[in-house]
DNA sequence: ATTCTTTCCTGTAACGTTACAGTAGCCTTA
DNA sequence: TAAGGCTACTGTAACGTTACAGGAAAGAAT
């Protein structure tokens, strides 16, 4: 906070300078020094050891007598004294630091607030920090991830949109980079990973259609190049086939497409004497649009067609029941990938860890004062 | 990466051991380093040159010839030199990161992450780094804001959710720490604010209303505690005065009351002779719990009330274009804080600047074919 | 020829931490 | 009593960077 310190600055180390006592103040030094965060120095001395001793003992080595190490901690804990990120992270080479990069384009309704949410909670007891970057996968399969690595900018790095064959995945292997990821490949290469499983979410889905009455099903998947647009399809298509159902094309939209483009698709497709009767959705907004599409198309939902969803918030519970919702839970999964990848980093964990999370269709109960909610979303 | 590294990480090592040519290793160490960074020290040797001249040359220092900075600037381009934070920072005692510090329960359909992406896109081309922090202010008035502090964990901070009397903003103008924030106080601190003009679209929103020929208008406001629900609140009366409207009360319920609660007051007061006929609402979940209340009692939204809703998507444009929206963009809101901390950190920003960003009341456009789409959401 | 400038470069020290190689003192053991 | 081995501590060096105080070489002014 030195160079061209504003006059507000200033003014906050006055106001400092009257709270420190300065009874601890370097006697080389001019007088009216800003509080200077304790060191492990500033230990040392107060406890008349060396500095290599305090560090040993907050660091609990078996060689510091038991009375010393509480003497040093008490001292630490009375000073306020916190590692210095930067000696640390240069003498040991560790920056304790977790990115996180996102790709813009994967918002639905929050989903990456809430791997946030999670990510922070469980590194919020942890000395790491979570540093969140964009990736544009298009621009540039590495991005971010390579300046990451190159610049050994964080001891693990966290990301999504997993590609059946990924760059990114084949990319930090070869380093040697931690890293862990919410889904998963087809390469065969282990490593940590939280997965939703989309394939038994889309067969369940397909079955509750089925048990709704529901005969000749379409599925508005993910873009179709990632991999769990693949898993997606493939439990869509098994259960079709299973229960003997019809499937029905969507053509060319997935859930990143926008509104106006599904809208007009299923209204198109809605009016055709072949339609489908039920839709499984990747995507919360996706459903909506879907939903706008064939209702634009004189289709009441419930009567001529169903729509299960998959969906991260609450809001279809919430204002339209009547569609019927898996959970995916990003803030659980931001959770397990944090702890996963500082199992990884701290050598703790194995690398063949990995998470899949089972869909349970929720059946929307109906409460008699709820139903008249079904109105609005 | 050291310590126990696990089979994966020695292979990637032999891997990129077998990539790099051995010119340059050092004599004195095991011949089989994993490709260490370019340092000073690197480039120095190279061009024969002394450590400091490097770093001079690097930082285009006056007293450095032109010829040697371009070689200089060539040889590190060339090696893919980045100068390592650890080293700058505890050099220079500047970490070159912005904190975020984030309370979840202001999350309103992933307002959160817009404003990330705002700060990240506004970063990606600097120095900085965002980490981002979880925050429960009902818990600790500071919480990981003084931590931050007081480990040095950053050169600003930004938050958001102001209190009229705030007490990070306190403490951080006390301790001198650059902090930018979206929204503002009442305490006449001068310091970067982005906010958003509620009062403004409280009047506009009634406004609006108004010329829909609504008279008795309800606000469902942001909670009471902050500073914008007060903005928002007195925009709201002074407009239903001027006009010479009647303000209902929605009794205790604002933006961040559950679901069930908002819909239950909403339904209860609108069987009420007296009932509104309009809604002014601080948030896109409040306005849906509110239509879905008033239409529990059997009122039709555009014939027997109208809502004007503030969103930061385009979930109302896209699937209920009846209801009106301003749209508050949260990722322009971040791209200008993280512009405004870094000015305060590098000293090269006033601390008064601030932006007021302007509200537009967005009338749907009456598209015939859209128009079915209102039934859904 | 001497001094003064200017230009361009350099070595040293320090930021806070931890790895490593000691060491002083004491207690066992033979 | 000497050798050996613990226990509990310490000093030095190094991680990569930049601030600072020089300083050599070359040209300009006296």
């Amino acid at each position: 906070m030195g160079g061209a310190a504003p006059s507000a600055t200033t003014g906050g180390f006055a106001l400092i300078d009257n709270m420190v006592s300065h009874d601890e103040t370097r006697s080389e030094d001019a007088p009216a020094q800003p509080a200077a965060r304790p060191t492990l120095k500033t230990i040392a001395r107060l406890a008349g050891l060396g500095v290599t001793t305090v560090s040993r003992a907050l660091h609990d080595a078996p060689d510091i007598g038991e009375e010393t190490k509480a003497r040093v901690r008490q001292l630490a804990e009375s000073l306020g004294y916190q590692p210095n990120r930067a000696g640390v992270r240069l003498r040991t080479g560790r920056s304790h630091v977790i990115a996180l990069v996102l790709a813009t384009e994967a918002e639905e309704l929050g989903i990456n607030s809430q791997l946030i949410y999670g990510i922070s909670e469980a590194l919020s007891a942890s000395a790491y920090q979570l540093v969140v970057m964009l990736h544009d996968p298009a621009a540039d399969p590495l991005g971010p991830i390579r300046d990451i690595v190159e610049a050994g900018a964080a001891d693990g790095i966290l990301f999504a949109r997993i590609e059946p064959n990924d760059a990114r995945v084949r990319f930090l292997t070869e380093r040697g980079v931690p890293f862990a990821t919410h889904g998963r490949t087809d390469m065969g290469i282990v490593h940590p990973y939280f997965d939703f499983d989309n394939e038994a979410y889309a067969e369940r889905a397909v079955r509750r259609l089925a048990s709704l009455g529901r005969r000749r099903l379409a599925l508005v998947g993910p873009p179709p190049g990632l991999s769990y647009a693949r898993h997606m399809t493939s439990g869509f298509c098994r259960a079709v086939a299973v229960l003997n159902l019809e499937r029905v094309s969507v053509g060319s939209i997935d859930t990143d497409s926008p509104h106006e483009r599904i809208q007009d698709e299923i209204h198109r497709l809605m009016r055709r004497a072949d339609r489908p009767d039920g839709f499984v959705s990747g995507g919360a907004v996706a459903a909506l649009s879907v939903t706008a599409g064939a209702e634009a198309a004189g289709l009441v939902l419930g009567r001529d067609f169903d729509v299960v969803v998959k969906e991260s918030s609450d809001l279809f519970r919430k204002f339209r029941p009547a569609i019927e919702t898996a959970r995916e839970d990003f803030r659980t999964a931001g959770k397990w990938l944090a702890q996963a990848i500082i199992g990884r980093i701290e050598g703790t964990a194995d690398v063949d860890v990995h998470f899949l999370d089972v869909p349970r269709i929720e059946v929307s109960e109906t409460v008699p004062e709820r139903v008249a909610a079904t109105v609005v979303l």
